[in-house]
DNA sequence: ACCTAAACCTGGGCGC
DNA sequence: TGCGCCCAGGTTTAGG
């Protein structure tokens, strides 16, 4: 589910909840969501929480904890209340609801009692322990000073497949997903499917620009959660980008930019949108 | 090298 | 009501 900004809205708050704390332990209820071995990581204490891509990554002194949350991986953050020896439950609004739920597949107990469910519709996603991080293969981080335009342009020119796919692809670069790369297409108002070798240097730059722009909305908006099993922050709540989808499950509608129809196609077997307008093939 | 389809899973929505 | 199909924010693997 989650993209570089969603993730990225997880770190951020797990940073204010988790670090400095010790594990005390790790309960397991699915095997093939958490790869390796738990007593590695108990008693440890969490130094850093540091986001790679749309990995999310727990460190510790000597070891790490890395997250994946694939399509539909949640991590949810409760806080044990000393006052009535229970965990509290913020809001009302918190659909999540009463945790361990049918989906919770790993629960991290911290040595405060507070606890850290991984719940997982699906089963994609998992946690892995691992000695560095080394061997995670993949590109540029979109918001950081290595996306240049040099680097972008060479990355494009190596591929005549569809602009989309290779945006996507976590070894060209990090963190774009489904969501990002079909709003920053539609802001650089490149056809979805045109091979990535035939961008003009314009378009090039244009879309450089959308992507850094896509996912700092993104950011700003606390990550895009439109569907109800969608992805949560470690409170449970959504975030509001999917308010602010140009074209992205919008087929039929009318482009923001323009009177054109937006129209839905598939590419590489994913769901893509486009204004037929302004995104001329 | 490219490209597609399938696989991994579960559940919601839709047409009939 | 129910069945069958398609869809879903990701990634890997198999096969043509």
């Amino acid at each position: 589910m989650p993209e570089l900004p969603e993730v990225e809205t997880i770190k951020r708050g797990l940073e204010k909840k988790i670090v400095g704390l010790t594990i005390k332990s790790v309960e397991v209820f699915t095997s093939k969501s958490f790869q390796g071995d738990k007593g590695k990581i108990i008693p440890k204490k969490i130094i850093g929480i540091i986001r790679r891509a749309k990995i999310l990554i727990i460190e510790f002194r000597d070891n790490y904890l890395l997250v994946h949350l694939k399509m539909t991986g949640q991590l949810i953050f409760r806080k044990f209340s000393m006052t009535n020896n229970q965990f509290s439950i913020k809001t009302k609004r918190y659909d999540v609801g009463e945790l361990p739920n049918k989906y919770t597949r790993v629960i991290i107990e911290f040595n405060n009692k507070d606890k850290l469910y991984f719940n997982d519709l699906r089963k994609f996603g998992w946690m892995k322990i691992v000695k560095n991080l080394d061997n995670l293969k993949l590109g540029p981080e979109p918001l950081e000073k290595e996306f240049t335009f040099e680097y972008f342009k060479k990355m494009l020119k190596k591929s005549r497949r569809p602009i989309k796919i290779i945006i996507m692809d976590q070894q060209n670069l990090s963190g774009v997903g489904n969501i990002y790369a079909t709003e920053a297409l539609f802001y650089a108002q490149i056809y979805p499917g045109k091979p990535a070798n035939s961008l003009s240097d314009i378009e090039i730059l244009r879309l450089r620009k959308s992507i850094i722009k896509v996912l700092k909305m993104g950011i700003a908006n606390l990550g895009s959660s439109s569907k109800d099993e969608a992805f949560r922050d470690i409170e449970g709540n959504k975030g509001s980008m999917q308010k602010h989808f140009a074209v992205y499950e919008r087929e039929g509608l009318d482009c923001p930019g323009c009177k054109g129809k937006i129209k839905k196609i598939k590419l590489g077997g994913r769901g893509t949108y486009f204004c037929v307008n302004c995104q001329k093939q």
